[in-house]
Order: structure tokens, then sequence, then C-alpha cells
DNA sequence: TATTCCATGTAATTCGTTACATGATTCT
DNA sequence: AGAATCATGTAACGAATTACATGGAATA
């Protein structure tokens, strides 16, 4: 059996080639904090990949002048060897990523549900959309004057960047959606079809070049 | 330990609630052909939990006619009772659902990757997102066309929509993020800074009322 | 006749979360 | 003194995929 990726490793391992070193802690925090909106690893996955990395001698365990009390908390940085395995899995095409998005399950099922509960669930994405695209509108200014000196900054606007737009889009889509909730309301299948094509076209948009 | 949600149940009964009768293999196809985009399950998923429903009595198997040969196929129907638990758990609401992007990993550990493979990362997820807006786009005339008198109709139409706007965001984002890279190529950081800023601004947007 | 598709199901293995155990440090 | 947070790690369990086994029906 083709053993499946652990995309863990790389997490850690990308983290480790920014960060200079740092401990599970440390690695979960950064994730939570920096990718969270696309990416989240739990403690239950760190901690044995971290032994395992070291075990393989992609990342080493750093000596830790301890302060003052025998605190236990163990730091580690990236090898030669690890930023090698790192890149070379970086430089190849990312694997197709399943998304599983229950509230559009809800949605689609939504006959069974009723018309109001379906409402509801557009109404909480719509909301939970307007405060991610203000949070993340937020956050550009923050990164732009904290990290100007930093190497990696483009890389974390890009991604920040495709936070805001999944959140837009989102955020859009509910509104359309409420709208041809309302039209189906009103006028059942054929009340949607006329709803439908008041929606911005779609093939237009797509044919257009950059 | 609070046993975890097991989606596959609800996605199993919902197909059920809107299909009458149908196979392990039919629930399958339903999956990949109709919510495909949002939601996967595999036959190893979709097996085991027929039986497990069947033995709660959610689910029922349906007498087969068999046409000549006793070819071996079973065909399930929801219960009333699977109807019920059904529509309580569409009427809760939708759990969030963690995203894993492996693209935009690769896309924020680029330094260590390099620009050129950034790049191409970028322009895959471009091509990739044209490509589904474009089918996208295909699929709403023939089902508006084909099922007129559905009545699960609009829901579609709902997840279709998301799906389409959602790979409307990526293209637009892909477009900005290669015009992010190239600002940085000229001008490092602070040639970033004043990409960023030329591209649509976000507050304005979100803060509009519908 | 060979291949593809229909069809059901199990086994092996990995992925990933949650809960638990444990203890130090910092803040109120 | 007590609460919150820092910090590491393991155990248990469920979720999910992939591969395998098996065989009929249709089609080229």
């Amino acid at each position: 059996m083709t053993p499946r990726p652990n995309t863990t490793r790389f997490v850690i391992l990308g983290i480790l080639s920014t960060e200079e070193s740092a401990s599970g802690y440390d690695i979960r925090q950064f994730v939570a904090l920096s990718i969270g909106h696309f990416w989240q690893e739990s403690f239950g996955q760190i901690y044995p990949e971290l032994a395992r990395l070291d075990a393989d001698g992609l990342i080493a365990p750093v000596r830790e002048r301890r302060t003052a009390g025998n605190r236990s908390r163990k730091r580690y940085q990236i090898t030669p060897h690890g930023r090698v395995i790192l890149k070379s899995w970086l430089q190849q095409p990312a694997a197709p990523s399943p998304v599983r998005l229950e509230y559009l399950l809800k949605i689609f099922f939504g006959r069974a549900g009723g018309l109001p509960t379906t409402r509801s669930h557009i109404a909480g994405i719509e909301k939970q959309a307007t405060e991610r695209a203000r949070a993340f509108a937020a956050i550009a200014p923050e990164l732009l004057q904290d990290s100007a000196a930093d190497p990696d900054l483009v890389f974390a606007l890009l991604t920040l960047r495709h936070g805001y737009r999944t959140a837009e889009a989102r955020l859009q889509w509910a509104r359309e959606a409420e709208a041809l909730l309302r039209a189906f309301e009103r006028g059942g299948n054929r009340g949607v079809a006329a709803a439908w094509k008041k929606l911005p076209a779609l093939e237009a948009y797509v044919d257009e070049s950059p």
C-alpha cells in the first residue's frame, strides 16, 4: 500500500525553516495564529512527529540554556538535510485537498430540513464570513507595519489575501442565496429560474484575461 | 469521551430523503456527481454505515425484483424514524468544518521553495479555478432545464453557486497573487506594500449593506 | 475474447482529535 | 492562595482512505 503523505512533517519543517527554533508548543501556536484559516494541527500529531523527525535527522534538539528551574522544554531546529527534504516537497505539485463543508450539506438537503432552517444556516454563514473578512482586512496593515523587514512577508500576505477572498466570496454567495430563496418562496422553480438569470453572469468573468 | 459526529450517516439519510431508494453504489455515485465539490465518501465508509443504519432502523432494505440472474444488489430506503433523525440533525447549527489546503501551505512556505516554484503553484490554482468556474457555469442551465419540476432544484442551485463563487474567488486571488509577486521581485517588501494598496479595498465592500 | 463497468464488501493502515496525566510559571 | 497559561507527552478512539477479493453484465 502506498503510504499516505503525512503533511504534518512538512508543516513542522516549514515552520522550522522560517523560525530558527521552536518547541512543540510553539509550533502549535504558530499554526493556530498564522495558518489556522487553512491548516490545523493538534498536539497529538505534533509531538510524535517531532520525535520521528528527530530520529530521521531532519530536525535536531537545541541546547536549552535554562533560566532558573529545570523547566522541561525541548526546542528543535531544522537540519540541512531537513531543508533539502522540505524543498523537494515544496517543489512537487500540491496534492488535491479534499474539502468537506458541513454547512453546504445542510443546505443541500434543505428540503428535508425546512426553509426556515435553511435560511438560518445561510444567515450563520453570512455573519461568520463578514466577521472573517473584517478580521483579515484588519491584519494586513499590521503585518505591513510590523514585518517590513521580514523575508516571509509576501508569502504571508498571499495566504492572508486568499482568506479574505474566500470570506468575501461566501458573503456574496450568502446574499445571492437569500435572494434565490425569496424567489423560490414567491414563485417556486419558475421564480428561481428568473432570479438565477439576474445573478452576475458567469461565463463573461471567467473568460476575461488578466 | 464525547463521540464525534459521524456525518456519513446523515449524508446517506439525506440522499435517501430525496432519492426514494438507492444502493451503496448509487450513494457513492450521487455523492461524487452532485456534492463532490464539497463532500466525498468512500465505499469503506458507506457500506459499513448502511449496515449500522439498517440495524438502527433508520433505513430499510427494499425488496429487489430481480430482472434475470440472482444479481446481488441491495437497495435501501429511509424509514419514518430515519427522517426524524435527519431533520433534527439538519436543524442543528453546522459544526465548523476544518479546512486543509495543501497548496496554501506550499505557498506560505514559499521562501524555502523558491519564487519560481511558488509561481507555478499559483498558476496551477489559476488554471484549475478557471476550469471549475467554467464547469459550474455550464451545469446551471442544464439543471434549470432538466429539473424544472424537481422540488430539490433550489437547494442544488444554491450549492452550485457556492462552488462557482469559490472558484471565482480563487481565480481572482491567483491574479492578485501574481501581481504581488511581480511587485516583490521588482521592489522587495516596499514594492509589495505599494502593490497591496492597489488591490480592491477591503473594508468598503464588507461594510456594504445588501 | 478482453475490457470496462456495475456492485458489494472487508482488511489494513493511517490520519486526526479529544481526553487525560502531569507539573512548572506567571498573574491577580 | 488560586487561576490561568505554559508545556510535554500518551492513550483511546473514531474517521477515512486504499487496496484487495470477488463476481456478474455489458460492450467492443
